[in-house]
DNA sequence: CGACCATTTGATATGGATCAAGCGATGTGG
DNA sequence: CCACATCGCTTGATCCATATCAAATGGTCG
């Protein structure tokens, strides 16, 4: 009834699921966050942490992107959120993962020790509040991807594409980090329907598709609208 | 296209928006949560606060119940939540709320400054490991949410029931506090999806419902394989 | 009793899923 | 360098779960 999206199963384990190597980044006085990190790279579809592992550690986007997922007991998969380089993932309040996480495309993540963090917010109260802030905004994001997922197959796809416009540096165009199958499971469609969205939004010269890859903003106002 | 399902609109306003009385409560030293709190009661379908106001209080459910929603510009609503006796609501992280907030039913509600939980807590560490503890778990509840909106009627129904269930004092009939619409908004459906869908479990011995409000549960287990 | 809701039930429509095939880019081996 | 497998994406045809529209039922209160 449903289709197995775990790309994962499909690639030869020991290859995916290891990260590169590890480069050791040791005490940074640069922010409250860096505290006892490690840059470690991962290949793309490689597994950063699972479902129900201790949430030993902190994690910080350097470079590349991440999503978080659950997998339902009969293969459907749910994206909880993309994050991007400078998004901090891995929290999820308690001291068990909820969901896991993998590498979108190489990257680099900058992983710290959850307990340095949380001992050192029993004593000082900017990281108290910085934990808390982080916090905060996924509730907020979270709310958000509610709100999303009640919505029309051209709302959604709207709404991702604006949110990804914002969340990215260039202004007239996105590159999309992910394949398609990824933003279906985001945005609760198959990966034909945001396809066929997509040509839709294209046709109607909301957009334009120089590679599956690249969206450029022909008539953000309309998409603007569609958002709602 | 979409209902207009503000059941409020169809209320006289004067009436159902007031709360009913004040009734101050003071300094109690029963818990942190009540520090400088008043009690106060609400009309079922009053307004606590809303969209986009000031958060200036954090809320607890005495008695009653609680809905947290949001409108769409065409007329959609979202129910983000429901609060029952001993829950409390009104953050989400930020200083102004996101969502609305009305009675299910009449209800009394602890209300307490922010400000004085807030300049509290950047004194006392146990306060503000309590603010982000239930940010916590305020976020572990939206994120079941999503995973739930992806899911088949039946699924999303099966859901509900237990979730409220295990939320309810009673353990084998739970008293639905909201009406059918309000759980259709919660869970992304139609009320004739909602109402179907109990009668279909009716059918199938997995609940009773001996009245609109009340359901039995019949077979438990039967539902929880629905639930995934 | 009769007005008013909330809920249920019935008939039909439809948006998105499913099933299936085609297409274009990338890579690999002969 | 080209034939050809592979993979991600698009496009087409059909189906089905849920929405929509409409009406009946039942419970509550003046």
């Amino acid at each position: 009834m449903f289709i197995q999206t775990v790309a994962k199963q499909k690639i030869p384990y020991p290859m995916m699921l290891r990260p590169i190597g590890v480069r050791t980044v040791g005490h940074s006085t640069k922010g409250a966050v860096e505290l006892f990190g490690a840059t470690v790279p991962f290949r793309r579809n490689a597994e950063i942490y699972g479902d129900k592992e201790d949430a030993e550690y902190l994690y910080k986007v350097v470079s590349g992107s991440v999503r978080t997922y659950k997998v339902l007991t009969d293969g459907r998969r749910q994206i909880g959120a993309f994050y991007l380089t400078g998004d901090v993932f891995g929290f999820e309040g308690g001291d068990k993962h909820t969901f896991s996480a993998e590498a979108v495309a190489n990257c680099l993540i900058l992983v710290i020790k959850r307990r340095a963090i949380v001992t050192q917010a029993s004593r000082d109260l900017n990281i108290a509040r910085m934990l808390w802030t982080i916090t905060a905004a996924e509730l907020q994001r979270t709310q958000d991807h509610v709100m999303l997922l009640i919505k029309t197959a051209q709302e959604r796809v709207a709404g991702f594409l604006l949110d990804m416009a914002a969340r990215s540096p260039t202004c007239d165009e996105v590159e999309l980090p992910m394949p398609r199958q990824d933003i279906a499971d985001y945005l609760g469609l198959t990966i034909e329907t945001v396809s066929r969205t997509l040509t839709q939004f294209e046709n109607s010269a909301m957009i334009a598709i120089p590679s599956a890859r690249r969206i450029a903003f022909r008539n953000r106002e309309a998409l603007s609208r569609l958002r709602f």
